[in-house]
DNA sequence: GATTAGGACTATT
DNA sequence: AATAGTCCTAATC
C-alpha cells in the first residue's frame, strides 16, 4: 500500500467511516485548515462510498482486525496539524512507540490505525489492478477500454469481490463513458453494487494516474491515494544516475519493486506529510536526516509488506548502498544523517 | 541504549 | 544475479 499514514494530506483519514465513538466529535473540534469536517451522514459522496469499500476490502483481507503487526489500533501517534509545512519539529522517537499524544491537532490512535489500513488496502487493490490488467489483457487506464474490456472488467470485479452480477446493465458502454458516469448513475444501473463498482473504477482511474504525474487526478480520493501510494504500483527509476526532481521520482512505470533509496526520496519529497519522520538537512547536497527512525522503518515495512521491519534492518539496507555509491554518510557524520551520492 | 558498521546467510524477484 | 531482509557481533555516540 502506499505509503502510510502519516501523511495526511487531503483528504484526511477522517473520511473513513469511523467507529461510532467520540472520535468524530473530537475530529471535528480539532479540524484545522487542513482538516475537513467528517460527515456522519450515510455515504452520499463517492469518497464516502469508497471509504466504505476500503473497510469492506480490509475485512476481506484481514478478517481479524489488528492482525497486521499484531498490535491492533493502539499504536503510536504520527501526525499533527502542521503549522508550517516545511518546519518539521523533532519528535522524540523514544516516545513514539508507546507514545500516546493526544495533543490538539494530533491524530488519534484510531486514525493512525485506519491510515495503516488505508495504505495496505490501497496497495492491495493496486496489486489487484496490475494482476487484472495482465489477466484480462486490458489497459490500466479505464478510459481506453472498449465495451468488451468494460465487460471483462465487470466480470472480473464481480468475481474478485464477490459482487452480485450486474448482468447487462453496463453492456453497451465503453471506457470513456464509464469513467464519465457518476456514482449515482452507477447506482441507477446497478442498485445492488453500483456504488462499489464506481468505487472500484475510481481506484482504477487513480491507479492509472499514478503512472502519470502530469495528469490531473479525478477526485480528492485520488489525490489522497496518489499521496499515499505513489510508487506502490510503478516505480522504475533504476540505478543512481537519474535525476530526482519532484516531478520525476515517482512518475515512472515498470512494475519494478521500489528500492529503499527511492522510497526515502519519496518521503523526502513530501515534507508536508513525512517531514516529521525524515527531512532534508541540505537538499542541494542530498543530505537528509531520519528524524524518527521507528516511523520511517514502519512506513518502509508497510510499503514492502514486511511487518517485522525495523530501523536496524532498514539501516542495514542503507549501508549496503555505501558500496554501491547510492547513499553515504556525510563528511561530518551525524547520527541518522545520510547523504545521497548523486543529488542533482 | 540507540546507532553505526559490516559479516554472513536467506528470501525474493 | 541483484536486492533486500534477517540476525549477528563489535564499536561508537
Amino acid at each position: 500500500m502506499g505509503s502510510a499514514s502519516p501523511g495526511l494530506s487531503a483528504p484526511p483519514p477522517s473520511r473513513l467511516l469511523l467507529p461510532d465513538t467520540g472520535l468524530q466529535n473530537s475530529l471535528e473540534k480539532g479540524s484545522g485548515a487542513e482538516r475537513r469536517v467528517w460527515s456522519p451522514s450515510p455515504p452520499a459522496t463517492p469518497e464516502q462510498g469508497l471509504s466504505a469499500f476500503y473497510l469492506s476490502y480490509f475485512d476481506m483481507l484481514y478478517p481479524e482486525e489488528g492482525t497486521w503487526g499484531g498490535k491492533g489500533p493502539v499504536e503510536e501517534d504520527q501526525e499533527e496539524a502542521p503549522k508550517e509545512p516545511e518546519q518539521c519539529p523533532i519528535i522524540d522517537s523514544q516516545a513514539q512507540g508507546a507514545g500516546l499524544d493526544y495533543s490538539p491537532g494530533n491524530l488519534t490512535l484510531e486514525e493512525h490505525s485506519l491510515e495503516q489500513v488505508q495504505s495496505m488496502v490501497v496497495g492491495e487493490v493496486l496489486k489487484d489492478i496490475e494482476t487484472a490488467c495482465k489477466l484480462l489483457n486490458i489497459t490500466a487506464d479505464p478510459s481506453d477500454w472498449s465495451p468488451g474490456n468494460v465487460q471483462k472488467w465487470l466480470l472480473w470485479t464481480e468475481h474478485q469481490y464477490r459482487l452480485p452480477p450486474v448482468g447487462k446493465a453496463f453492456q453497451e458502454l465503453g471506457g470513456k463513458e464509464l469513467c464519465a458516469m457518476s456514482e449515482e448513475q452507477f447506482r441507477q444501473r446497478s442498485p445492488l453494487c453500483g456504488d462499489i463498482l464506481h468505487a472500484h473504477l475510481d481506484i482504477w482511474k487513480s491507479g492509472w494516474c499514478l503512472c502519470d504525474s502530469h495528469q490531473a487526478l479525478p477526485s480528492a480520493t485520488a489525490t489522497w491515494m496518489k499521496e499515499r501510494t505513489s510508487g506502490a504500483l510503478h516505480v522504475c527509476a533504476v540505478g543512481s544516475e537519474e535525476t530526482w526532481n519532484d516531478s520525476e521520482v515517482d512518475s515512472s512505470c515498470s512494475g519494478q519493486p521500489i528500492h529503499l533509496w527511492q522510497f526515502l526520496k519519496e518521503l523526502l519529497l513530501k515534507p508536508h506529510s513525512y517531514g516529521r519522520f525524515i527531512r532534508w538537512l541540505n537538499k542541494e547536497k542530498g543530505i537528509f536526516k531520519i528524524e524518527d527512525s521507528a516511523q520511517v522503518a514502519r512506513l518502509w515495512g508497510i510499503r514492502k509488506n514486511r511487518p517485522a521491519m525495523n530501523y536496524d534492518k532498514l539501516s542495514r539496507s542503507i549501508r549496503q548502498y555505501y558500496k554501491k555509491g547510492i547513499i553515504r554518510k556525510p563528511d561530518i557524520s551525524q547520527r541518522l544523517v545520510y547523504q545521497f551520492v548523486h543529488p542533482v
